[in-house]
DNA sequence: ACTTTATTGCAACATTGTTGCGTTATTTTT
DNA sequence: AAAAATAACGCAACAATGTTGCAATAAAGT
């Protein structure tokens, strides 16, 4: 079976993800990291943290990915809360207190839940 | 002030977005419209619908943004209902009558919203 | 029919994501 | 501590997706 590895680039990206308050996307994380690692390496090494659980994806509004690690996530694969997606400043931010309730039509099987919302932050408004 | 025109390009796109029960990507219209008009003016032609109000935009959980015209959108502006996205036959679908619920922190100001839910549609359960 | 200008097609470019392969480096085994 | 196994890497090349400028075309109003 495949075993995961320890290496620099891997842990410096989840560092950043961590320590960063809002989410980022590929490009940003590349221009963070500064080229200590390929372009490739990168999309690679976030293939191999989303698998482990380690952070997970956001979509926003435009379509751009993003990745968080979102302090409720951990262990838990409940990624059911709200993200929010300033339109002036970018940035995605995890609103973990805002848990919307829903009830789904029989005959569909849930797997992923992907809530956006976009707007204004409290920063830009 | 602008004036919109209403060009083949645009009346057939936009018919078949409105006959299609699912969500289409710009890749699914380019091949159905089987070269009617470029590449370029279906992207000019995507953007004017949505900002006419006439389609609108969903992104699915993999970033794919795909174009849809909710019956229930029509006139109305609030596009908060939920998105199914199939993992397997990779249709998106309206959930029109799934209203979340939730109560948002104070100090962010809500323009749009994006839920979007995933999984197995009934068709491939 | 003429005029205005929104829309189109084309070409060229930018961005984003993927794949194959030889090399590097981490982990395990000896 | 050295060697073996192989996960991860860099590089190059490619594919897909989205954008922009500009000259040509075609709606809509007069």
């Amino acid at each position: 079976m495949k075993t995961t590895r320890n290496t620099t680039a891997k842990s410096v990206i989840l560092n950043l993800i961590t320590q960063s308050k809002v989410a980022l996307s590929h490009a940003e994380i590349q221009t963070l990291t500064d080229g200590i690692c390929d372009r490739v390496t990168i999309y690679r090494v976030l293939d191999r943290l989303v698998n482990e659980d380690l952070i997970h994806k956001i979509v926003n509004l435009e379509g751009t990915i993003k990745y968080a690690n979102c302090s409720q996530c951990h262990g838990t694969h409940s990624h059911n809360h709200v993200h929010f997606s300033c339109q002036k400043c970018q940035l995605v931010t995890c609103l973990e207190d805002v848990k919307p309730s829903f009830t789904m039509p029989k005959n569909y099987q849930i797997k992923e839940i992907n809530f956006t919302i976009s707007g204004l932050c409290p920063n830009c408004i």
